[in-house]
RNA sequence: GGGGAGGUUCCCGAGUGGACAAAGGGAACAGACUGUAAAUCUGUCGCCAGCGGCUUCGGAGGUUCGAAUCCUCCCCUCCCCA
């Protein structure tokens, strides 16, 4: 019971932010359909970042609708944009990366994307194979193509103008190439977050210079992050990573402020906005933590994940399974040095600093001297909320 | 190529010879309050350490009892003109 182009639209549609252009889509959908032959949604990905959270996941979830209506994916990696990185104000040319690196980095990317995508209907492509051989008399033959005017119109370079923040030359040569990607692949749809768009669009204007059809451009929403103000970002530490333990991810996702609840139910999970809205915010805020943590880990474990959240958080009980530490093997050793070596303090100073603050306790009691040796094996070390280990003996 | 303005601690941003580890804000962390939400209050926020010491203000030298602050050279960015 495969649904009609117009009920596909409406689904695919559905979290998007920017449809270029909803007949555009229709009409495809509808010569799919007749043909038999799938779509080409192509998406691209930076080479240098393998470690993806909720924030990617938004798009790899739209993704993997196209599949489940039997269209094939293009995962793109850029190994060849890479070296310029997308412009967001502090470019620089990075260094290509070896072989090796691309070759382990999309190792990486698979094992977390086909969490979600169906690997019978994705083709990993990179996009050094056609970049590379265009050269240089290519690529000024490509950038005829396009004017200075137009692409400092995109919004980042328009910002940087008015702001006198550096816009470097390459940094223009971003859209040129992703547009291309377009072109090589014969993309038929490219999705991308929001500030993607640009891009996006120039993907359309390539084609159609080539001859082709131009691709759809469907823009999904940056998920914010933690913080609940900025975008979902590994450097910004506010991401909740796709391969975190069930009990990190669902802690983390708790702990996002309630007005971005809306936007992760919507982005990430089926549950309709009426029933977010109704509930009590914590409860609300749980169902939705738990039902990512089950995309991601499994029923079981989502439900490890929650019933342990409530006892060591809500209840503020110590935690059933506690990770040990191992003490150098003799005499009595300084608690400030443990906590550095545990990983619960950067240094000694903010070790002692914590002590002071009364964030830390031994067995229950809390430590106030900041020179505090410990002897005995078998305690349980806390610091702040959520760090808690055994010291052991060697 | 010519002229002007800049590069400060995670970020923004004060600071123009000692009182500066460096104002203020943000972020982060801890404590209180909570729903590990928000808001609020308090504290911490270079490193080592019980006075005190050590390493920081684009880089390298120099002047000075003493430099983020002055001089020289270098690197980088922005603006105006060409």
């Amino acid at each position: 019971m495969t649904p009609s182009p117009r009920e596909s639209l409406d689904r695919l549609s559905r979290g998007a932010v920017d449809l270029v252009s909803p007949e555009d889509l229709l009409r495809k959908l509808e010569q799919s359909q007749a043909s038999g032959i799938p779509l080409r949604i192509k998406a691209g990905f930076d080479p240098t970042a393998p470690d993806l959270h909720l924030g990617h996941a938004v798009l790899l979830l739209k993704l993997r609708e196209f599949q489940d209506l039997g269209h094939q994916v293009l995962f793109l990696i850029g190994d060849f944009t890479g070296m310029i990185g997308d412009p967001t104000g502090r470019s620089e040319i990075r260094k290509p990366l070896t072989d090796a690196e691309i070759a382990a980095n999309a190792a990486t990317y698979r094992e977390q994307v086909f969490r979600i995508l169906d690997p019978e209907k994705t083709r990993v492509v990179f996009n050094s194979e056609w970049m590379r051989p265009l050269g240089v008399e290519g690529m000024i033959r490509l950038a005829a193509r396009q004017t200075v005017a137009h692409f400092l119109d995109r919004e980042d370079f328009r910002r940087r103008m008015e702001q006198s923040l550096p816009i470097h030359l390459h940094e223009l040569l971003y859209p040129l190439i992703q547009g291309y990607d377009s072109v090589a692949l014969r993309a038929d749809v490219e999705l991308g977050g929001t500030d993607q768009l640009f891009n996006l669009l120039v993907g359309r204007d390539l084609q159609r210079s080539y001859g082709q059809e131009p691709q759809v451009v469907l823009s999904m929403p940056l998920l914010v992050g933690l913080d609940g103000e900025k975008k979902m970002s590994k450097s910004l530490k506010n991401a909740v990573g796709i391969l975190d333990e069930p009990f990190e991810m669902y802690g983390k996702i708790m702990s996002i402020p309630d007005a971005a609840m809306d936007s992760y139910a919507l982005l990430l999970t089926g549950i309709p906005e009426g029933e977010i809205r109704s509930a009590h915010p914590r409860d609300a805020k749980a169902r939705i933590a738990l039902e990512i943590t089950t995309r991601f880990h499994g029923a079981e474990k989502a439900r490890e994940a929650q019933e342990r959240f409530v006892h060591q958080f809500s209840r503020r009980e110590t935690p059933a399974e506690i990770p040990d530490f191992l003490l150098p093997d003799s005499g009595p050793v300084r608690l400030s040095t443990v906590m550095v070596r545990a990983g619960a303090a950067r240094s000694e100073s903010q070790a002692k600093q914590l002590i002071a603050q009364k964030a830390v306790d031994l067995d229950g009691a809390p430590v106030t001297d900041p020179f505090a040796e410990v002897m005995a094996s078998g305690q349980i070390l806390r610091v702040g909320k959520r760090f808690y280990c055994r010291l052991v003996r060697g």
